[in-house]
DNA sequence: TACAATCACTTGCAGTTTGCAAGTAAAAGT
DNA sequence: ACTTTTACTTGCAAACTGCAAGTGATTGTA
């Protein structure tokens, strides 16, 4: 089953990133990815907002049919996949980031603390480096 | 008729920004508002991606209810209704220039030039600044 | 060797959301 | 008076979503 990618609906770049991500999964699966380190179908069938397997599958094709997620076999268990983020996806860092920030700044019951809230707007780039690299993504 | 704010499904902060943002059209109506300027329901309805009138209302109600968006009526108008952004929604410029630096990395028909790419890496709060003084945004 | 558990899905189906076309009501323009 | 503009609402079909259950290929266990 191969999934297509999506219609493009204009030109404009916000526009271009909401074809991608604009629903209320995809980017809980790159969060799961890339700041939780998942690798695994079951992995993400486990976090706290309970997707549904079919979606997780559709999702995963779609990120897989964008370029931003590869498909392996893991080579300890034959019967499981590891996936993993390209570079595409870890380039999202940045923005997951100051979305992070702005929840944090108006989620009345945020857990993110004020510290981290203060990483983000001073030394971005900084964070971004050193979560893009404990990556290691494959391309 | 009045919009119930969406269910919150985990504590996670990029959760709490998809469980308002996380669909095809809301980000592009704040898209309008905060870049393009636009404040009119017909304005709205006449952008690129041509969103269905009844989603606009829908979407529009939703962002009222989660303070992103005013409603007044329209000094010189009577018929006509004004939205405005605010400071929430103004605070999402961020995430919103990172986005779109985003898309026109990977976009292979993206309009976005170079010099404003650039300018989104080395002197984002500068632009934000920018962006965001120009607005006079209503609380 | 049998049997249970795990893993990554797939299937069926009901309920929800979306998109298109058309219609409405009030105010404004001519 | 009548046409247009503005901001919607309504009806309905199609698409999407979520839940529960099932599948088939390993892998682990007695």
């Amino acid at each position: 089953m191969k999934e297509k990618l999506p219609p493009r609906r204009s030109s404009c770049s916000i526009s271009y990133a909401l074809d991608y991500l604009g629903d209320k999964w995809t980017l809980l699966v790159l969060r799961d990815l890339l700041f939780q380190n998942k690798r695994r179908f079951g992995d993400f069938l486990a976090s706290d907002e309970k997707i549904a397997s079919n979606i997780l599958t559709q999702r995963l094709r779609r990120l897989e049919a964008a370029g931003m997620v590869t498909r392996q076999p893991d080579p300890d268990n034959r019967r499981s996949v590891l996936y993993a983020p390209t570079r595409k996806a870890a380039d999202l860092v940045p923005a997951m980031l100051e979305l992070a920030r702005w929840s944090g700044k108006y989620d009345p019951q945020t857990r993110m603390t004020p510290k981290l809230a203060r990483r983000i707007a001073e030394d971005r780039d900084g964070l971004v480096a050193e979560i893009v690299g404990q990556l290691r993504e494959k391309d």
